[in-house]
DNA sequence: ATGGTCGCAAGGCGA
């Protein structure tokens, strides 16, 4: 089963250049958790995809955040928001379990950017962390395969970016929102790009749309897929679609994948 | 040092 992460930035504007990449040859995903739909339920296009064959389950607001998972396997058991704060109304989360030859849990997550920092943004970015921890915690309690993916707006270390220094106090980069993303990874999760090319550098997700980033080779790497032990047993293969980026009217992201045994 | 580019939606905010 092959399941992939990609914030769009918009489904209305990525509403050629999305189904462009499903039916790409070679993308074949079965499980895709998109991100930045900037979208109300029910204005997302949901019969456009249907018509590709998948089942679509968002969850959307009005303008900002919004994710949705499409997939090609009946969704089950799906929730929307993250646990923690019943005050928090951006949509950035969303679970689902999906069956193949094995049973998994996939949690979809818009991670908060934080910028500017220091102030209110990012308390709630190292908030919302700690409530993904807590989550994470207990799904890892299940002992089960659980695949967590998403854009987390954290570069994890000076190898995913090819600029580190340009991102000194950016909310991305700061050293809380690196061990706050650390404190995750390290109760137990495999990080699916580095357990396949632990040392590699030049990976990057992301290439912001100003000052020419994509044609300079300034990336990050900022959209991530996490495994549980279980999940982990399963990982036959992981990568990013880089070459989505030189595609027209792009993402400023590009998709990340995992191909697990299931 | 500043502004550079997009998306949403219709003026700025978010990134």
């Amino acid at each position: 089963m092959k399941i992939a992460t990609y914030n769009i930035n918009g489904i209305k504007a990525r509403i050629e250049a999305l189904p462009r990449w499903l039916r790409a040859e070679g993308a074949d995903a079965d499980v895709i958790c998109l991100q930045e739909i900037k979208s109300q339920d029910a204005a997302f296009p949901r019969e456009v995809f249907e018509d590709m064959g998948y089942t679509v389950a968002t969850h959307g607001q009005k303008s900002f955040n919004g994710v949705a998972i499409l997939s090609r396997l009946p969704l089950e058991d799906v929730t929307r928001g993250l646990p923690g704060d019943p005050d928090d109304e951006q949509a950035r989360w969303i679970e689902a379990t999906v069956t193949g030859t094995r049973t998994l849990r996939i949690c979809g997550l818009y991670l908060p950017n934080g910028n500017p920092a220091p102030g209110p943004k990012l308390d709630y970015k190292l908030a919302w962390m700690a409530r993904m921890e807590a989550r994470v915690r207990a799904l890892m309690a299940l002992e089960e395969p659980v695949v967590f993916l998403g854009d987390f707006n954290v570069i994890p270390q000076p190898l995913d970016a090819a600029k580190p220094e340009a991102w000194q106090g950016d909310a991305l980069f700061l050293p809380e929102s690196r061990a706050a993303f650390r404190r995750i990874l390290w109760m137990g999760l495999t990080e699916a790009i580095r357990a396949r090319a632990p040392a590699t550098p030049g990976l990057y997700t992301f290439w912001d749309y100003q000052a020419n980033a994509w044609e300079r080779g300034n990336g990050i790497r900022i959209d991530h897929v996490l495994l549980t032990a279980q999940a982990a047993d399963l990982l036959e293969d992981a990568g990013i679609d880089k070459q989505v980026r030189a595609g027209d009217k792009p993402s400023d992201h590009v998709p990340v994948w995992v191909r697990l045994a299931a």
